[in-house]
DNA sequence: CCGTAAACGAGACGGTACGTCCTGTCTTCTA
DNA sequence: TAGAAGACAGGACGTACCGTCTCGTTTACGG
């Protein structure tokens, strides 16, 4: 019953959203200024997100990245991962997005929440996948810990956007790359822990 | 010249800002709040932190962590490079604290700078400091890249603390180590990239 | 366009805004009292009135005396312009309202000007019409000079008002009325200016 | 005992404000704008005047208008009681001056009383002795009420200071003097209050 | 001539109000 | 009912002064 929301609205929205991520960077980034930026009443916004976050998490979503394949060699696989998880970074106002969905995580629970089911969990699945996939083929050790092989990766993608000046580069692949390997290969039997 | 300030109302701030911290979290972690439960008035808070996340920061090196040893061998001195990031995360105000950083750091550039100065870079450079001893002890392949290694463990923490409802505990520890030590070893000899 | 402002919202604020003058005085009278009073928030009241000084003049406003009579005989048409002038001021909270306003006008040029449109001009305009039409009528000489009548009245109220620990009472009028009268009838034949 | 104040402070300070005074007008006259501008500390300030409203009283002290000759005529004495009134008036940071202490007078009924005290009613007082004067020389009727004759003048100086544009010129003493001497002549016979 | 006590500059201190901004909810009018 | 517009209560921001206080330094005076 009654008038249809608009479809197209949805898009121009999440396209001001995305200039304002873009020019007002992570702390200018307010309901008010997406609203006014897109020539929309702010009870537009709030009734398609309930939240600043959840608008985040679909401007996130908004052109999803092709999976790895999984079916590969290891290294094919771990560096599609990284891809996946790399790639977007490469634009300035995708950066400020994750910065942006970073701190919005911090100050609302329930946005947490929804972040780590909707984004960071299917990734760590998927990097799990792989080193199942991985195992069964008899490319790394048999009960190989791969959790904190995803972590590091992850994290270490995360740890420069967050709190290095350094950007976030295609040349960080091949690093991480050699990284996740060499945790892959297991335990080395020449040194030790000791 | 003029009256000093008051030495003893440093701490008292600090006291309420942590008390603070500990109990609203980091969204509740208000200026207001900490002059109102410190008894003083804003101004004093504005005289001594030019914002939020300064104080933040002096909060951070309130207790400081004892360096670890970096004379024994290699995986003592990971061991105690992981205990300095990990030590402070056992107590949930502490986290809130690190978690509050992460977000001001985000929203003021500055303060970006002052975290990487002062907590970052320095922690950082620990770590190369440990991984250049142990080239020279002949412990890790010569030319050892060791920055992933670093920013992997590092990173590894910060996800875990921002973005997973898994709590930081005491048994992240040695799988972190064994992360570590298992790049340490440098590229093995069998499996390469590919 | 948009949600109209709530016309119940005027009156409770200023209803708070007179409680406050009443209670607090001249320098109690707050915006933020005021707002927590009214039980709204500070921008609707900034909202409403760009200034303290804007709603104080909306607040004298608000019970609007009925002009005097102007076409009785002069000594009536004075009596009701001295009624004008005086009847708000039998009331305590009125009198610091006035108190409120000549203090306001003192720091804010603006409000100054839209005191004079508003406030004191028509009042003296008012004074003018009574005594052309008395001259028109020959109660008084051709050419009388009003205005130091009319000023010298106003004033008096005024000097009584801010200065004097005297109260302003009805008994002010007859005094007042007798002054302009004496005033009115222009240069006397006896004793001049020598 | 003890370092006795400098007495070269009072006129530096007075200097100090009087230059304030007349640049940032009756709102921007602060004691700590004062203090900084005099090179002094805020102390210094309060040790000698308990309040802002009580400097502006010594400043209004200062450089005291010679009284008015009182055995003269009465136009002559009334002239002289004008002058008194107005010539400070002349200058732009004196009127200031005089609207500060308005306001000043309305937010702090203790410095009210102080100004009744030393200036209002002093100034009241000479105006009735030239009366009283002027009734025992046979100049006015007997039992002529002068309050609202002095009231009306300094009222309407007042008047013309506080709410008016209008500047206060030496133009307006003959007006006021004849709207005075209009008074003093008492109840005319012919036209009355009807 | 030397101690003492107050004056002095500087500025910290608790407090209060300022005027602005944003939040998420609400209410109106116009499709 | 959606949508643009924008009012609404609430809360935090960072700033400005208030009048009091505490420093270190300076300067008279009284023993």
């Amino acid at each position: 019953m009654g008038r249809p929301r608009d479809p197209a609205l949805d898009g121009a929205i999440l396209d001001a959203a995305q200039a304002l991520l873009e020019e007002a960077g992570c702390s200018g980034f307010t309901m008010e200024g997406v609203a006014s930026r897109a020539g929309t009443g702010k009870q537009t916004l709030y009734r398609r997100w309930p939240s600043r976050g959840e608008l985040l998490i679909d401007l996130y979503y908004r052109d999803p990245m092709p999976p790895p394949p999984l079916d590969g060699p290891l290294a094919a696989a771990l560096d599609g991962f990284l891809e996946l998880n790399l790639q977007r970074l490469y634009h300035p106002w995708h950066q400020n997005l994750l910065r942006s969905l970073a701190v919005a995580a911090q100050e609302d629970a329930a946005l947490k929440a929804v972040m780590l089911a909707r984004i960071t969990r299917p990734r760590l699945e998927l990097g799990r996948a792989i080193f199942r996939r991985a195992e069964a083929a008899g490319e790394v050790p048999a009960g190989l810990d791969a959790e904190p092989i995803l972590e590091g990766a992850i994290g270490a993608i995360w740890f420069r956007l967050l709190f290095t000046e350094e950007p976030v580069t295609p040349a960080l692949k091949p690093r991480l790359l050699r990284a996740m390997l060499a945790q892959a290969r297991g335990p080395a039997p020449g040194k030790g822990t000791g």
